[in-house]
RNA sequence: GGUGCGGUAGUUCAGUUGGUUAGAAUAUCGGCCUGUCACGCCGAGGGUCACGGGUUCGAGUCCCGUCCGCACCGCCA
């Protein structure tokens, strides 16, 4: 037996008990006639003690060897400490070491292993084990652990079964761009990896099944971000004979259930949301519930009576009578920002990812005063008015932007976003999930001429608004619906088109031939034939709602071995290049600066 | 595909207008230390300044290109 106990357990109780440990050596500190070694372990830390006097001089000089990370066996007897550790848990403990094992010895890691590491990000990738012995991600990790056993333990209750479904499946020309793996057997043909099982969660609604659910790792080959990784996992499901409401309320379930039984924490019933009321009232589809802060509008489709049609002594005021939208928001308690706070926050709505053209700013001064940038356009009284519209009160700061109604609505919703953080209105210890429904079904690409799925070619379009698809189909609704939590979308869904027909109408819209949508999605069609349930799901972003409930921006921390920003794992070195032989197997030719490879 | 920031000791970083031998902290190694727990004290070693080219009497520093990393935009049904 290696071990009788962790590092992790020993404490005053154990005093007497012969015991052996295991572990990684976390410290040494030598004092000369006697050493202290931190044992580090999964579950703890516990203080080895070697006396010159009181031991046997060649077991002192061994301890004095040890180098950091090597990895030892020592055994001993549990003594209460001479000068105890309230900070540690086994802080009052600490092992007379009898007999010491190196196991394994260590090279000196290339940064320490502690909870605040000497090292970057870059060098902490490419030594993923050793940053993975660091607390912080161990927790994170056992954080995920506790996220997919909850999961799995709610949806058992309700029903759902587990199943798995293929990886090695067929490419699609919708979506994501799909990673392709090439078939050896079948030359010149592809698999590709999937983008999510939806269609195989489709067919076994159509087989019966009824609830079924998946913890499962799906594959885009798309650029990626600190929130976004070419293979991420989701847990999918989906349910037959439901309505939208049956779903939002099982999967409100879900996400209540994971937040009281991994983080302790009871959540209200989640507020819903239209999407056109999002839109409206946050300039985004995943607002972040917080803090109120909503957009106010002084022109535009819902401003009420406008504000703004006169300015001081006749004069019009360009930017804003020529907008199409002008909107704003109130920042409590921000009326005394200086010039260059201002400045910088023209300059944030400036950068080119927003590309806002400028910032108006009103400032409600504490003694009642107005001061704006546009004091030459409006006098008091009239921006009295607005203040009025913003609920403003005395000490707060109106940020208004004016232009195009999609592109202002998205630079004031981040605007929005960053008057929160500089207010400490993010704090990621609470929690404000919401439903956000009634999506558009499709959306109009410009360039290419034609609409695309907003959520995907499966979504069911609402009732009521069928009969637009032939006449105004940008303006119909789907049945789909995300769940937001503190401004991330961390799952979303919809039901599905279970009717042949509308299916085949739904492709026909988004520009498919029937001889297309054939050869794609034949076999989804084909088995609505046989008798396919009404049905609907959802999927969650598993690393994302574990780095939401982790408290982090990043699911990097969130996955054992995850890539880089280029894709590759500096760790393994992938992607790589495959032999001559791999190409010929697999009858594939590659040219690279103009050499050909293969063959 | 695009924008921004970055790459200097094992690691994290500093490095002035372009000017002598490129520094600090930490880690490592050696010495001292009987209650440490971020131990302390003394000392030592450690550099292809990402790579290539250019400007210059002289480049870590300025210019161009390449590579790599991070964040973001596009993209991500």
């Amino acid at each position: 037996m290696y071990r009788t106990h962790t590092c992790g357990e020993l404490n005053i109780k154990n005093v007497g008990n012969q015991v052996t440990l295991c572990g990684w050596v976390q410290r040494i500190r030598d004092k000369g006639s006697m050493l202290w070694l931190d044992l580090r372990d999964r579950y703890g830390i516990t203080q080895l003690i070697f006396e010159r006097d009181e031991t046997i001089n060649e077991l002192f000089e061994k301890a004095k060897s040890l180098g950091r990370e090597y990895v030892i066996q020592a055994k001993g007897i549990v003594i209460e400490r001479q000068s105890k550790n309230p900070k540690m848990p086994t802080g009052e403990i600490e092992i007379k070491v009898a007999e010491l094992n190196i196991l394994n010895k260590s090279i000196t890691p290339p940064f320490t292993i502690e909870d605040t590491s000497d090292g970057g990000d870059e060098i902490r990738m490419k030594y993923r084990y050793l940053d993975l012995r660091r607390n912080p991600l161990k927790n994170n990790l056992e954080l995920r652990h506790k996220m997919g056993v909850e999961t799995r333990n709610y949806l058992n209750s309700y029903n759902f079964f587990e199943i798995e479904t293929p990886f090695l499946i067929k490419s699609t020309p919708e979506g994501a761009r799909d990673f392709v793996v090439p078939s050896r057997m079948n030359q010149g043909q592809f698999y590709a990896l999937p983008q999510s099982p939806q269609t195989f969660k489709q067919l076994l609604m159509v087989a019966g099944l009824d609830r079924y659910f998946q913890i499962v790792r799906c594959f885009r080959d798309e650029d990626l971000r600190a929130d976004r990784q070419p293979e991420f996992t989701q847990i999918d499901c989906e349910m037959s004979f439901v309505e939208q409401e049956d779903i939002l309320n099982m999967f409100e379930g879900l996400t209540k259930h994971l937040f009281k039984n991994v983080k302790g924490i009871d959540i209200k019933e989640f507020p819903r949301m239209t999407y056109a009321h999002a839109m409206k009232n946050y300039g985004c589809d995943k607002p972040d519930l917080r803090f109120e802060m909503k957009f106010v509008e002084l022109k535009g489709e819902n401003a009420g009576s406008p504000l703004l049609w006169r300015g001081a002594g006749g004069e019009v005021f360009k930017v804003f009578d020529d907008a199409e939208l002008v909107v704003g928001i109130c920042a409590k308690g921000c009326s005394e920002y200086t010039r260059k706070q201002l400045d910088e926050l023209t300059e944030f709505v400036k950068r080119p990812q927003i590309g806002a053209s400028g910032l108006v700013y009103v400032k409600y001064n504490l003694d009642g005063s107005i001061k704006s940038s546009v004091d030459k356009f409006y006098n008091e009284d009239e921006l009295k008015k607005w203040a009025a519209k913003f609920n403003a009160a005395p000490g707060d700061l109106l940020l208004i932007l004016a232009g195009k109604t999609e592109k202002t609505q998205k630079a004031l919703s981040e605007l929005r976003l960053e008057m929160a953080n500089k207010l400490g209105l993010r704090n990621p210890e609470i929690y404000c999930p919401l439903w956000v429904y009634d999506f558009p079904l499709l959306e109009w690409d410009d360039e290419t001429q034609r609409y695309y799925a907003k959520h995907h070619p499966f979504t069911s379009p609402k009732l009521e608004d069928i009969s637009l698809l032939t006449t105004d189909a940008g303006k119909v609704r789907a049945n789909a619906y995300d769940i937001v939590i503190n401004g991330v979308e961390v799952g979303g869904g919809s039901i599905r088109i279970h009717d042949r027909s509308l299916q085949k109408q739904m492709f026909g819209i988004l520009g498919f031939t029937d001889e297309e949508a054939q050869k794609q999605f034949g076999f989804l069609m084909n088995a609505f034939e046989y008798g396919a349930p009404p049905h609907g799901g959802i999927a969650f972003g598993f690393d994302r709602i574990c780095s939401l409930f982790g408290g982090s921006e990043s699911i990097r921390d969130f996955i054992a071995f995850p890539k880089n920003n280029s894709g590759r794992d500096v760790m393994i070195d992938s992607p790589s290049e495959i032999s001559e032989i791999q190409f010929k197997e697999l009858g594939i030719q590659l040219k690279k600066n103009n050499k050909i490879i293969g063959f």
